[in-house]
RNA sequence: GGGAGAAUUCCCGAGCGGCCAAAGGGGGCAGACUGUAAAUCUGUUGUCACUGACUUCGGUGGUUCGAAUCCACCUUCUCCCA
């Protein structure tokens, strides 16, 4: 249930409330793929980055431990040990991603597992019931995440495939709710919008999910490729078929500046996998620009990675060590590394949220647009 | 004391007469990463006046049109027999 608090243009200040717990928003979901987020962080560490959600994967979890196995094991709360909310996405990404292991049809999508090579199929229903199995919190529609660039003719077709699919998972996910021994029977569904960058079929797309009343909607099919100057158009393009009181998922973007623009125009949900990979990689957000801690210039620097954040790695450890742990190849490297990318993403929402609330969210995207995604300055 | 073998660019190591500034690792330096097949991938790593030139393959001399590669001696190291 989403209720808007405050608005500042087209930038949203609300909350999200689930049967695990609110979420404030603008949010972040924090991205642990296969339920953990890689480089090492359990549940118990959520807390300490000051995550709010946690994102898994339908399909990931499904190749490897089963989703059956996990609901027998009480689903993916009493599995991984957090308590707040969840969401899964469909598998729908996998669609795109694992493009040379797949085969898609109506009825759904035949891959080829990255794990073992054995076929799978996966559609509307299937990815619904993992999700059910799973029991998060927030259900994604299985969709096709279609390529940039896409041929018209491909993207409408696709589109209109996936609306299709998108009727079929709000049935099974209604049937499932309703059923006996369900892990969470209040499980919510998200649809997505597709389209590419076409705006008549985004537009199109947008008011035929609109009408199905589900419990939120992303814009998905974004960040694949395509210039950010498109990616913005698309979403104000999108933006007023959006229902105004529904929350708002942007998926998988992005970088701090990303996140800026979308809020500015109206996106209340984001995740993405940079903080946690770029981190595992080296490459650290601060609120001076990015740096890369593998960089000579850092071998004696014994100052904490950003003076100006709170975390707990800048509060104990140097640049110094950080380099030398990545050097080293020590998986404390990675720990901390990705412990500090996504603070500062959770604390980069936080403020965005605190300067809404002031109604100074302008202020605030002024002063950081044009630095957070751009290299440090040397000092 | 006698015998056998080895010395290659930061390191390990290939090369055994021209296609060698020298394979491949490692290390170093730098870059990429956007609903995670990613603790991954890419570039670069003798010098310079850089589509070319110059100096390198333990040292010195030699053979040859041409040597990291062949010969002699020297130096150092390893192994075997005493």
């Amino acid at each position: 249930m989403y209720r808007l608090i405050k608005r500042e243009g087209f930038a949203r200040l609300g909350e999200f409330t689930t049967v695990h717990g609110t979420v404030k928003t603008p949010g972040f979901m924090n991205v642990a793929t296969v339920a953990a987020i890689k480089g090492g962080l359990s549940a118990y560490d959520l807390a300490d980055i000051r995550c709010q959600v946690m994102l898994c994967n339908t399909y990931h979890l499904h190749v490897r431990t089963g989703d059956e196995t996990i609901r027998e094991l009480g689903g993916l709360h009493q599995f991984t040990g957090w308590d707040g909310p969840i969401l899964t996405d469909s598998g729908g990404f996998q669609v795109f991603s694992l493009a040379s292991l797949r085969a898609i049809k109506e009825e759904g999508v035949t891959f080829q597992s990255h794990i073992d090579g054995r076929r799978i199929f996966m559609g509307p229903e299937e990815s619904m019931r993992i999700q059910s199995n799973l029991g998060s919190t927030i259900a994604m529609a299985f969709d096709e995440c279609v390529e940039n660039p896409a041929k018209y003719d491909y993207a409408k077709l696709s589109c209109d495939r996936t609306t299709r699919w998108l009727i079929r998972c709000k049935e099974e996910h209604d049937r499932l709710n309703a059923q006996a021994g369900t892990v969470n029977p209040h499980q919510l569904l998200f649809g997505i919008n597709q389209g590419c960058t076409y705006d008549d079929l985004r537009i199109k797309h947008m008011q035929e999910i609109a009408a199905l009343d589900l419990d939120g909607y992303a814009i998905g099919g974004l960040a694949v490729g395509e210039p950010a100057e498109t990616m913005y158009h698309v979403i104000s393009e999108v933006e007023p078929y959006m229902p105004a009181d529904k929350i708002r998922y942007l998926m998988g973007v992005g970088t701090p500046g990303n996140i800026l623009e979308g809020v500015k125009r109206g996106v209340d949900l984001f995740d993405c996998v940079m903080p946690s990979r770029n981190a595992r990689h080296g490459h650290l957000f601060t609120w001076k620009g990015v740096l890369n801690i593998n960089n000579a210039c850092f071998e004696k620097d014994e100052r904490p990675v950003d003076d100006a954040c709170d975390c707990p790695v800048c509060r104990h450890f140097s640049r110094a060590y950080l380099r030398h742990l990545h050097k080293a190849k020590e998986v404390l490297a990675l720990r901390l590394c990705v412990m500090h990318n996504l603070y500062f993403y959770n604390t980069l929402m936080e403020k965005i949220r605190a300067s809404l609330e002031d109604g100074r969210y302008e202020d605030f995207y002024a002063k950081n647009i044009g630095v957070l995604d751009k290299r440090a300055p040397l000092d």
